[in-house]
DNA sequence: GCAGACGCTTGACCTGCATCAAGGCGGTTC
DNA sequence: GAACCGCCTTGATGCAGGTCAAGCGTCTGC
């Protein structure tokens, strides 16, 4: 997707202009006036990431903030003495790592470029700055943070009273539904930028139950499915999946 | 508890003064000045709730802040077409419904007493103009914002990986630090105040496998069961049962 | 006192999902 | 092109935990 997107210059040097970027409405930054936003945009970096590159890893120190610009990257929380959870995929136009950021901790988990992606990365003291006079930045940064942790809560939701069939239906559903506030309700395509690993790990569930859901929906007619490009017939129909079964 | 706790006087009115509530060091207002502090004493009312109270409703406006003087009480949240979940306990110290309030939402869940409390009651005007003046006040909200997150996700990892019997030990182990500074490694008691369905629920599973599970570990001589409350011969013996089986 | 309601426990049963194991299909390396 | 590797799929099997149902103690109201 990204590597052939027509709004990053694909030779090097890679450089964006935050003021155009065209997240600037979406990602926190919206809140900065075009002066603040400029102080950014002169410290910050930007860098093409591999399928698969580390944006952070657990326990680092946080060294800023990362801001995608372009592609797909997964979000993974550490236990202690627990095998790591994918928590949540971040698209274009989110930032990573404010967390740690915020509270002057330690990164709590891995970030891992699931496509190739281009992503901006802030230095630290700027954005300590920037955030110390801007109080509507903050209060952006504390929406995430509250965004966040509503996906969480409602994550924790669904393992607990729907089945692997239904949580699969609500995330294509769900992506289905951010890729296309363009399409009207009738068959459109969501790509799965992700292992079968990765998305079982969403759906708290293991790989291979993953498939034999995903295979079901498609004897159901409810998809169609092409590795990790999925056809889907009715999004109302596959919609009615989302919700407990009647028995 | 509460109802004989020696720092809430029986009689009515009920009047708490917020400079000298035990909870003062703890709750967000650790932030505020004795003048500010004293701003929100001014407006605060207090008020005794029986077990079973609903201190806020999902869906309702939110109307200010709720301070747990003393008790516990159950936070669940509604996610649409789905039964409810309780995602956390709050106890003494603790402030309720700052979500929707920073975020200007109706609430998301809702919030019911479990055992006999004290809870103070903050308008909304009052927060808002402090909010809006103190600085470190909303980086207290924005912890506790991150601490809710932190606590989500490390349930999400825990029905990914864990088996119910290492769910409840957690649960326990959880308490028992809590009530517990006091005390050594040795043997302690908690108490559980809630319904067995509450429990289960929030430790996403049902009330019959939670009862054998807690069986299971009495039989184990991991814990005395008696009813809503639990003896602990060996906090460190229980401590092993938090991790995942070696199986 | 009794009746009803509610919460907890226990038993019996069954199913959804994890687990284990094997085979197929790209993709990459030499 | 052969050999390898990671990923996906499929099958077979077993079990943790969900579901249904009954019995029982406790509390409440009358």
């Amino acid at each position: 997707m990204a590597h052939d997107d027509p709004h990053i210059p694909r030779g090097q040097p890679l450089t964006l202009d935050c003021l155009t970027c065209r997240t600037r409405r979406t990602a926190e930054w919206a809140a900065l006036s075009d002066e603040d936003l400029a102080e950014v945009n002169a410290t910050k970096t930007t860098r093409r990431y591999q399928r698969g590159e580390i944006v952070y890893a657990h326990g680092q120190p946080c060294n800023g903030l990362y801001c995608i610009a372009s592609g797909t990257t997964a979000v993974r929380r550490a236990e202690p003495a627990l095998p790591t959870v994918l928590v949540r995929l971040a698209f274009a136009g989110e930032t990573l790592g404010y967390r740690a950021l915020l509270e002057g901790t330690v990164c709590a988990g891995d970030a891992k470029v699931l496509e190739p992606s281009v992503i901006c990365h802030v230095e630290l003291v700027p954005v300590q700055r920037l955030l110390r006079r801007h109080r509507p930045l903050v209060m952006r940064f504390q929406s995430h943070l509250a965004a966040d942790l509503d996906a969480a809560e409602a994550g924790l939701a669904q393992v607990a009273w729907l089945p692997v069939r239904s949580r699969v239906a609500r995330l294509i559903v769900g992506l289905a539904e951010r890729s296309t506030e363009i399409n009207g309700e009738e068959a459109l395509e969501v790509s799965l930028p992700m292992t079968r690993r990765d998305m079982a790990e969403l759906l708290c569930t293991r790989p291979e139950t993953l498939t034999r859901a995903l295979q079901s929906m498609e004897d159901d007619g409810l998809l169609r499915n092409a590795g990790h490009r999925l056809a889907i017939p009715s999004l109302p129909r596959l919609r009615e999946e989302t919700v407990p079964p009647p028995a």
